[in-house]
DNA sequence: TTCAATGCAAACCGTTTGCAGTGTG
DNA sequence: CACACTGCAAACGGTTTGCATTGAA
């Protein structure tokens, strides 16, 4: 149950924040926008409001259960914390999302930044590309121009100009994380 | 002049392309919102609406004459590209902005992409913490919250939830780009 | 002379906020 | 029983778009 993680946290319990953060922790995708979350509470029994999806998961975020970033300026993205700091490749074609982490870029940053006089608190590096599927892909029909990506171009999608992906799923060794007692820093 | 830049890139020329470029070259901020861009250009005489600076920008990034991200999910900010990749240490509490370069760390990056069957277009890293500056002025005043950052906390600034800059100035190394013949990859 | 670029204002869309009602601690 | 949390709907703010007009090539 997410009950007990949300008051080691230091949050009051209620059943929109432990739904959203079971939603957050056994939904396929690791990084949700704040509207998928809406959505999947819809489908659901209890009606939860939009602005309580924003409310509590700002909360998470402020309470280090939940990180939130924005790739490439679309909208905010939030995943939940698992305790490894990591960097993400994103396929501009398919969305797809590969985590990865590295002691050696993460050193070399924070060396570059005590050598400017930053005390950094946080850090991010996205690199933008194409993943092998979508370069086999666009090889494979040669399509000079707006070929489709094959996951559902998804209806909604505003044309984002330059860049305009809509993550779907992906990632390596996954692990469950409302299950075995976690130690959330509360606070 | 800015003109043969933009003729150079491919792109017809109109007043409100050299103008916006202009600004973009000469402005002391080395990054721009679209916002700031178009108020620069309301001191001058013409009229241009805020459409249009959209629309050039987005012409501008994908010409590749200027660069474009969104730092922690704010609004987009536009760089002229100067031809270094580059990467930002940004001050949270005044907005301060660093740019850094580093091989190792963009040689690391794509060495994981590959392994990870990634063909990588752009990437960016941005840091962020608390500068030099801030960093005394907090420790000085000990004010244990709602320390008002010494740049001027610009009026009409949204509460931006959790991080909140609003970038000034600052960058080392300054060189000009209009005056040098520069060559324009032309798309 | 044509078709891309512009200006204006309205539309969009993700996110935030005001307010009255609800329910946790 | 107080006060934080919620739902609803309206507000917000940055960005995009429709459309008639202008102007570069």
């Amino acid at each position: 149950m997410a009950d007990h993680i949300i008051k080691q946290a230091g949050l009051r319990m209620t059943a929109p924040r432990a739904k959203i953060l079971d939603i957050l922790a056994r939904s396929g995708k690791r990084h949700m926008s704040a509207d998928e979350v809406y959505r999947e509470l819809q489908g659901d029994d209890a009606e939860i409001g939009q602005a309580t999806v924003y409310r509590v998961l700002t909360h998470f975020v402020e309470a280090g259960l939940v990180s939130r970033q924005s790739f490439d300026g679309g909208h905010w993205v939030f995943e939940l914390n698992r305790g490894e700091h990591h960097y993400h490749l994103i396929c501009d074609r398919c969305g797809r999302i590969v985590e990865f982490a590295d002691g050696l870029i993460a050193g070399r940053q924070s060396d570059i930044a005590r050598k400017h006089g930053f005390d950094i608190r946080n850090h991010s590096l996205v690199a933008y590309g194409l993943c092998r599927n979508c370069q086999r892909s666009l090889a494979r029909d040669a399509a000079p121009f707006d070929v489709r990506p094959d996951p559902t171009p998804e209806p909604g999608a505003r044309r984002m100009a330059i860049r305009a992906p809509r993550a779907t799923v992906d990632t390596p060794g996954d692990r469950p994380f409302l299950d075995p007692g976690i130690k959330t820093s509360a606070r």
